[in-house]
DNA sequence: TGTACATCAGTGAACGCGCGTTCACTGATGTAC
DNA sequence: TGTACATCAGTGAACGCGCGTTCACTGATGTAC
């Protein structure tokens, strides 16, 4: 029962093993995110030499890179899809906010990798601007009343969402909130509740204050 | 010119190495907090033999508690300090949540270990809740208005306060938000400006609305 | 259709590194009598 | 006050590890003629 190579007979030349190897580093960020991914297990993961990956990703950080990406595309993909469920005009800030954390929760090492991608280049992937999460957050707000002409407003406004959200994501495990999420009904329950006490997530109640 | 150690002559018994440790290793999250600290590196910098920490501490993950824990310390004080110059009654929220931020932009590198023993514990310091920022922020929201029997509340209110200092903490720093923070005067501006966003964090808005 | 050859995409061994931790040791200190 | 001895807090060498990356190589593939 040594380490199985992941198939059982595979050509001498892959065929696509730039796909293979960012599935592998998924897999292994899914399975366990506790300690840093290594480029010498992507590889062992693929069923390839460690020097393979090195004919795909110039390094190490090239590969971590194509995986922040796909965990970009995944995560946008996951809060389109929350809002097509969601009641129109009610809360739909706070769903996109819990769809974040949500995702967040359910791949916590992808989502690691995701973050400290964008902090080591100091920047976000530019199809997050563009068609990503924070072009969703933009629209939300601007459908929620927000003046689409007040450039300054929007942007402020979509950054203090997406600060928001990461904060909850990173800290919503803690131990000391678990009493307080039982009293409010579990996870959702407390999610929601947070978002909502951010009370840019409610633009209804900052149009009237305006 | 090798790497010249700390004190000159040093007895063989150092007085305080636990204490130096914590020190140099402070010193060394100050100076590059680019890569993981190492224990070797922070015996390096106290001059000191990679076995000796191990008299002080059980283990690696033992001294960066300590580094943590002190990092704690000084991020309360420096927001009771900014509270204490604050205007009383004016946006004294947003003031801790630009000290907050501040603290984390001047210290990286020891703000990441803080948050990331946090994390590994998947708690936070008792010290932080007993008497450390986060009872700062409660006493806050109490003085502004929030119902100090309403635990539940409260504890809300308090829990999303630090999870928006927090995420804005992490993601100041990107580069998509320099034309916005120059437009705005600053990052001390932009600051206020976001943290203005999240309406918790005027609480004479929220009581108006409830 | 067959053949020479360039190019592509793998292999496996090796390099050099710094790490956390352990071990037997030894110098310094404090205490009991 | 002096001495034997236990204890404390260092040393320095070593262990074993996994890592990122490079290198010379080789098997497979595609293309020109």
């Amino acid at each position: 029962m040594e380490q199985a190579p992941v198939a059982e007979t595979r050509p001498y030349h892959h065929g696509d093993l730039r796909r293979a190897l960012v599935e592998a580093g998924r897999r292994l960020l899914e399975a366990e995110g506790g300690s840093d991914l290594s480029l010498r297990a992507v590889a062992r993961e693929a069923g390839v030499s460690p020097a393979a990956p090195y004919h795909h990703f110039r390094d190490k950080n090239e590969l971590l890179d194509a995986l922040a990406m796909e965990g970009w595309d995944q995560l946008g993909d996951q809060m389109r899809a929350a809002l097509a469920e969601a009641e129109v005009g009610r809360d739909r800030l706070v769903t996109l906010g819990v769809a974040y954390v949500r995702f967040s929760r359910m791949n916590p090492a992808i989502y690691r990798v995701m973050f400290a991608c964008s902090q080591n280049n100091e920047t976000m992937p530019e199809k997050l601007r563009d068609e990503g999460a924070y072009r969703l957050v933009c629209d939300t707000l601007i459908e929620s009343g927000l003046d689409p002409e007040d450039e300054t407003g929007l942007e402020l406004a979509a950054i203090a969402v997406w600060c928001a959200a990461h904060g909850v994501a990173e800290m919503v495990g803690f131990k000391e909130f678990a009493p307080l999420q039982a009293h409010l009904g579990g996870e959702e329950a407390f999610l929601r509740a947070l978002f909502s006490q951010l009370d840019i997530f409610r633009p209804h109640l900052v149009a009237q204050a305006v």
